[in-house]
DNA sequence: GTTACTTCCGTAGTCCGCTACGGAGTCAAG
DNA sequence: CTTGACTCCGTAGCGGACTACGGAAGTAAC
């Protein structure tokens, strides 16, 4: 159902998922990406949902999960029983929750912090590590 | 004005904020937190202040900041020039709302797959790598 | 003042996530 | 069928973020 086309080297998927070719097999030596037969004569060849999964991979990583964990998220993708994967899936929907509200409270600040920049340009500070831990998810103190 | 009674040692400190000793040091000398005088007779102390900040660097790094990206971010928190810091603080603000977006992905269709599990608990997939990518913030691909 | 627990500080080791390297095999162009 | 670029594969090295270790000095309790 899906390749399409599989018509890349490695060294053309590289180029298309922006990663070096050294981290695909690196990837593939943890089983984070599928390593296609290897055809008689000898050279893989890839398609578009390689490079999409290397994307994955690599966007993942940039919010903070490791490669186990993206490895776990993988497997959900990949198609689990439903049991295991819709615990993991809760449990990492958790995770998810959780930075997107730490992030907001970062941008919340950071936001006021441009602003007030922009009003009057003098120095400021800036109660980043304060804003992690006020109550709820939305309020404000008595700020 | 801050530090209302820095009367933690070190042990203290690590253990309020759920960090190892060594990390505390490692900190240190890397300036993400400052290391307090050490008084004539021989042992630093250190206040909520120090805690707090502690576990903001903690929080950050799970958000996917490296903590260079932590340290400049606690420039602002301890008050920079304004252009400098504002000119960061929009560059930053752009890298939190493009997390807080792809996560928002991530979290949409891991919550779907859940109630989906609820639903029909059969094996199923979850499309997780398309969310990434998805035209705006919203649509739907055709497949 | 002795004992037991910390702190201090520098240096060394560990784990994760790559990145580099080297040599043999493959393949496409000329 | 040679040449040059690329692939394959194993192993080694590197940078970031800790974590462990060891000895000297501080400090608290008896």
């Amino acid at each position: 159902m899906p390749d399409k086309a599989n018509s890349l080297t490695i060294g053309g998927l590289a180029k298309a998922a922006n990663v070096h070719i050294e981290t695909i097999r690196y990837y593939q030596r943890r089983r984070l990406v599928p390593e296609p037969e290897r055809p008689p004569g000898g050279i893989r060849r890839y398609g578009p949902a390689d490079i999409e999964r290397l994307m994955f991979v690599k966007t993942a990583q940039q919010l903070g999960f490791s490669l186990v964990e993206i490895s776990d998220l993988l497997q959900l993708e990949d198609g689990a029983h439903c049991q295991e994967a819709s615990a993991l899936a809760e449990h990492k929907l958790r995770d998810v929750r959780e930075k997107i509200d730490q992030l907001g409270r970062i941008e919340k600040v950071l936001g006021e912090m441009v602003e007030q920049c922009h009003a009057h340009p003098y120095n400021i500070t800036c109660p980043l590590i304060a804003s992690l831990h006020e109550g709820g998810s939305g309020g404000g103190r008595s700020t």
